[in-house]
DNA sequence: TTGACTTTCAACCGATTAGTTGAAAAGAGG
DNA sequence: CCTCTTTTCAACTAATCGGTTGAAAGTCAA
């Protein structure tokens, strides 16, 4: 329930709709009517998606005149980004070790 | 309705405790007592995230003997990190691109 | 076999989610 | 001003989630 941005930034990003928005905003900003358009789901569900991934941080709205199109903050998602690298590669190290151990093994039996 | 793994992955690491989890067996294979452990929660509880994990592919239980320590399958995270790594790119080449048109409008005004 | 421990199943609860519809603000432009 | 578009707010639904308790299986070892 706390909500933290890292969650929050996870869960954003669990929905295919959300997601779908995300990648085509990496290529170029776009309005909530444009990027409603492929998706059979009212105009105000879109508006409530783009409250998530705004929330989360991923996404911005311009501020000024209407319409205000919706830009991808790439740089939301370094914090996850550093979050998985980091026990992937946690998870490599401990299986360099096991290798370190068998070789170990290896030579005393040598 | 997503059930896709991808979505799976997202969503099983938008909870901390999960998260949390997934922390400590990046470091070593832990029994679900010794994994409940820290958390004020009921064995039960422990085992509905395990499953959660499980059924996205993050985490996997030995089979043979009783108890079946579980495992952090970290090639799991592949997918969710060529995700966030393909739009990161994306948007930095969109960036890149930017640049390259502002120089040229300062070059034609040279 | 008995008994302890591990694991799963099921029902329930309160909170949240993804969507809906309807209505109201808020802006921009004629 | 009036109107059209954009944006937000509110209420409602069905489904899912994270947790609980209670009970049932499974598994191991004395």
């Amino acid at each position: 329930m706390p909500a933290d941005t890292l969650s929050k930034v996870f869960a954003a990003l669990a929905d295919p709709t959300r997601r779908d928005m995300v990648a085509r905003l990496s290529v170029a900003d776009a309005t909530v009517n444009q990027l409603a358009e492929p998706y059979g789901m009212s105009l105000q569900a879109v508006y409530k998606h783009l409250r998530v991934l705004e929330e989360a941080g991923v996404v911005s709205r311009a501020t000024g005149p209407q319409p205000r199109p919706v830009h991808f903050e790439a740089g939301s998602l370094d914090r996850m980004d550093e979050w998985i690298e980091r026990y992937r590669r946690q998870a490599d190290e401990r299986y360099q070790r096991l290798d370190r151990v068998l070789a170990d093994m290896d030579e005393e039996q040598t």
